[in-house]
DNA sequence: GGAATAGTGTCTGTGAGACAGTATAGG
DNA sequence: CCTATACTGTCTCACAGACACTATTCC
């Protein structure tokens, strides 16, 4: 960055592509749109578009999520993913993109926004392995990516409870691990441990109602930032 | 990134900039160049540079380190930061830049490329408090970004390696985890969990010779990509 | 031998996993 | 009553932290 007029180098175009996750049906699922223009006009992406002349990246994120999906930021897990940049990866010009990963409480329907011709979620598994459609440009290599930062930050941050409605209950919590790892968890261990790791949960005093069952005491995210000590998953998984 | 033409937005141009990290008598230090240019000209900035219009974004990564460095990138840990794109974080046009961090072991003296006035070596907690020099653009928050990405990586990955010399001993692998953390820890408790952590450390079954006391053995990282289980800093460091 | 560093063993507390058992709802 | 779910207690093993002790070098 020293010494070089930026004028005097050619241009990139900058663009932020989503990887919104939530779970529908017990199981993760990611928001797709299919393509209504070239290049790779009728297959399968991410949501994204282009950032606007004096917008930030995260604004940029934030404004096209909630025209994919009408949700407002606020309610909703963002955070920057990682940035791609491969010449070639479009077509048409050097385009460098800023991935985020968003996450969602069960979503009801997709929100079509004005440059998707549909959108509609899809289940992660499927789409990883490849059995359906492959995606367009490296959305693939997003799309991994981003499940990836989920699992991992299922670990060691609070973050399964941005999967949960507000407020949700132990099991509801636990749902969003075992679903997200693909993994079984003991339901009375990962009680105590949600509930015994400092700053993990704040408790409402409510309670569910006209459930089976005992009722279940409701909680909301606590103030931690970090677990101590993490949830971790099994050595190998 | 749906129905548009790239071509129809106004450019912006895309750069890397580096956290090249290693520890130079037991302090973590971060390399830096004086700008000679404007804008922040004669100001403390990070490396880095343009990203050329054939080039990927870790290439140019690459090549920035080796231009600053002298070093090659097989022997230095080079990974993606983040990337920020704040309108106005450059004044003179819309610059999207990808930091990228760099971790190597004790460097001599930093070899001042083409584009840099000087390049030096400054302890990052000097800087980070901000206590001799502001740094240009938004390099101050990279620099905290990557300081905390190093020391969160140290807990899970065997990324402390990265900051040895080839061979290691079990002794400067320590001095790594209490340099970079600011702690200190047992040099016997470390010692049995670096060596039983499964493929966290590969003996090389020679030893070090013409140190005071017992001769240490010598190790190479191992194979694991992910340490379990990982060395934890305590709770609220 | 003494100093210094490397490495091992042992004890104790804490937490994870397994799982018995209790609590509170609906049918 | 039975079933289902929520929640608690107890046991065992593994590991973290504290620290005594042994091992091997240089002086």
């Amino acid at each position: 960055m020293q010494g070089y007029d930026p004028r005097a180098y050619p241009p990139a175009a900058v663009t932020v592509d989503l990887v919104v996750l939530t779970i529908r049906e017990d199981r993760l699922a990611v928001l797709l749109v299919r393509r209504a223009e070239p290049p790779f006009q009728g297959r399968i992406a991410l949501p994204g578009g282009f950032v606007r002349p004096d917008e930030g990246l995260g604004p940029a994120a934030a404004r096209e999520l909630a025209e994919e999906t009408g949700l407002a930021a606020d309610s909703v897990h963002l955070e920057q993913l990682a940035s791609y940049g491969d010449p070639g990866r479009d077509p048409r010009m050097r385009v460098v993109t800023v991935a985020y990963l968003a996450l969602a409480p069960g979503l009801p329907r997709p929100h079509a926004g004005t440059d998707a011709a549909e959108a509609s979620w899809a289940p992660a598994e499927d789409i990883l392995a490849g059995r359906h459609t492959r995606l367009a440009f490296d959305h693939h290599q997003i799309l991994t990516d981003g499940v990836e930062r989920a699992r991992a930050k299922l670990e060691y941050t609070p973050l399964a409870a941005a999967f949960c409605p507000r407020p949700f209950t132990i099991a509801q919590l636990r749902r969003v691990y075992e679903t997200v790892w693909g993994t079984t968890l003991d339901p009375r261990n990962f009680h105590r441990k949600a509930t015994r790791t400092p700053g993990f949960l704040s408790p409402t005093g409510s309670a569910t109602i006209g459930d089976r069952g005992r009722p279940a005491q409701l909680y909301r995210q606590g103030p931690a930032a970090l677990l101590y000590p993490p949830m971790l998953r099994g050595a190998a998984d």
